[in-house]
DNA sequence: AGGGCGTTGCTAAA
DNA sequence: TTTAGCAACGCCCT
């Protein structure tokens, strides 16, 4: 008796502690691993902001098609394989096909907490359930169900921990085989494409991220940080080192947990494993489990949140009239501010597709110069405090490889003779300050402190207009 | 209703 | 190396 089962990679491209797929071979004759190539996620889009995609940048373009190329070959290993099919016109209607096509028992994917994922599989869904097939969507991107708490999420991150308790073991399941993959019939099926069959040619770079993405090089990466067993149990995010990046502070496991190529509740495990050993070790929020609920609150938060990755109409965001000036935004944007800190974070961003957190602070922070308690990032002495000689700037920013460790995080007040022995002008080679820091700074605290009271005045009159945390607002500055 | 405190700052002064 | 002052929002617990 035939009993075909779909399973739809999205996310969670791995094989450990996957659970769609491991319903989908329960009692099936043939599975068929299929991932849909999104247009709008891989195709070049000339009016994104970036290099890339309408939903996503070339750096995470490649880590994904590095990931499709590691879950195939996985895939072969097991006696499967992964189906590519062409996206057009969008992918929900491509699964919709090929499950009536393919004579479908049942269709297993992982449920996506995101608006666009939710909008996608919410007509999938339908369509199954209208030709009586059964869908199978467990949550398994996150620790925990984001839909808990009545999709009223707690707004601070003390009071989630305080509620979260222990996620979920992760399967322990593994295979020697998988069910066989069945007759796709007249369907077309694809390569897996490169970065230049997607239409992006003449790529000036000359340097990209040592990142490679896939389940095989997240868990050799989590394996490497396992070992140490003490940098584990003493983590502290804080304590780390944002100029790093040869060895960089952190694990760089946020990517492979992104596109699922490493399960959170796996890591979650191994890190409790590890606490388990070595006894003493550091706890929330500065822990590494600490950091995994970070991720688990944010994706609670914004899954409770209409309009979480916008300002206009997102309840928890505090409404700032930001005063709009496209030359700064693209300066930021392209890392030609002058403040070589700044640029140089922005630079590996763009190159590596990866900054440590504390980069993202400061980067962040001198583009909104937002921020209550007084806490604001200095675009010169943050960077110098960990990196007095500048070999993160030097490296980023080879234009300033031979600027004095005096000036390098201050390029503008070298002597002229200095910036001629450097063959660095600023002005010319190396741009000036786009602002002056001190200046707007202080006016940018000055108008949000108006921002604020106005904001708290007219709060009965436009209920859009409500109030916020402080790291709420962070975390907007993030997308 | 009211007070505590929030992931990780900076500068100046002791 | 440590500490005070900065100037003050709003969630959340009591």
């Amino acid at each position: 008796m035939e009993s075909n089962a779909v399973v739809w990679f999205r996310k969670g491209l791995r094989i450990h502690d996957n659970p769609a797929l491991d319903y989908a071979c329960r009692g099936s004759s043939h599975i068929f691993p299929v991932f849909v190539l999104d247009p709008r996620y891989l195709h070049p889009d000339p009016s994104a902001f970036s290099l890339g995609s309408a939903r996503a940048g070339l750096n995470r373009i490649r880590f994904l098609l590095d990931c499709l190329l590691d879950l195939d070959s996985s895939l072969r290993n097991l006696g499967s394989r992964l189906l590519v099919l062409r996206g057009h016109p969008e992918p929900a209607s491509v699964i919709c096909r090929i499950l009536k096509d393919w004579n479908i028992r049942k269709v297993c994917y992982e449920f996506d907490t995101e608006p666009y994922g939710q909008a996608r599989d919410r007509q999938v869904t339908d369509f199954a359930r209208q030709l009586g097939i059964e869908v199978f969507s467990p949550v398994s991107h996150t620790l925990f169900d984001p839909a808990e708490n009545g999709g009223r999420p707690p707004l601070t991150y003390q009071s989630f921990v305080a509620l979260a308790g222990k996620p979920p073991d992760p399967l322990a399941k593994t295979y020697s085989e998988l069910p066989p993959v069945g007759n796709v019939g007249k369907v077309e099926l694809l390569n897996i494409p490169t970065i230049e069959e997607l239409g992006y040619r003449d790529i000036e770079q000359e340097e990209f991220s040592p990142f490679g993405g896939g389940e095989s090089e997240a868990l050799r990466r989590l394996n490497e940080v396992l070992k140490d067993k003490e940098w584990v149990a003493n983590f502290e995010k804080p304590k780390g080192d944002p100029s790093a990046f040869w060895k960089p502070a952190t694990t760089v496991l946020s990517p492979y947990l992104k596109f699922g190529c490493l399960s959170s509740r796996y890591f979650y495990h191994c890190l409790h494993s590890v606490y388990l050993t070595v006894g003493k070790h550091t706890s929330p929020p500065v822990s590494l489990v600490g950091q995994l609920l970070w991720r688990e609150f944010f994706y609670t938060v914004a899954f409770g949140t209409p309009n979480f990755d916008q300002m206009r109409g997102n309840k928890i965001c505090k409404q700032i009239p930001w005063k709009d000036d496209d030359k700064l935004l693209v300066a930021w944007r392209e890392g030609r501010t002058g403040y070589p800190w700044i640029d140089a974070i922005m630079i590996q961003l763009k190159k590596w597709g990866w900054m440590h957190h504390l980069a993202r602070h400061s980067v962040a922070c001198f583009l909104t110069r937002g921020d209550l308690y007084h806490r604001i990032y200095s675009p010169i002495s943050f960077g110098r405090k960990y990196d007095p000689d500048g070999k993160y700037i030097r490296h980023f920013l080879p234009v300033l490889k031979d600027m004095p460790n005096e000036y390098i995080y201050e390029p503008w007040t070298a002597p002229l003779s200095i910036q001629k022995k450097a063959n660095c002008i600023i002005g010319k080679d190396y741009p000036r300050p786009v602002v002056v820091h001190d200046r707007a700074s202080k006016e940018c605290r000055k108008k949000m402190g108006e921002a604020y009271a106005k904001v708290g005045s007219a709060e009965e009159e436009d209920d859009t207009a409500a109030s916020e945390s402080t790291t709420m607002q962070k975390r907007k500055r993030r997308t």
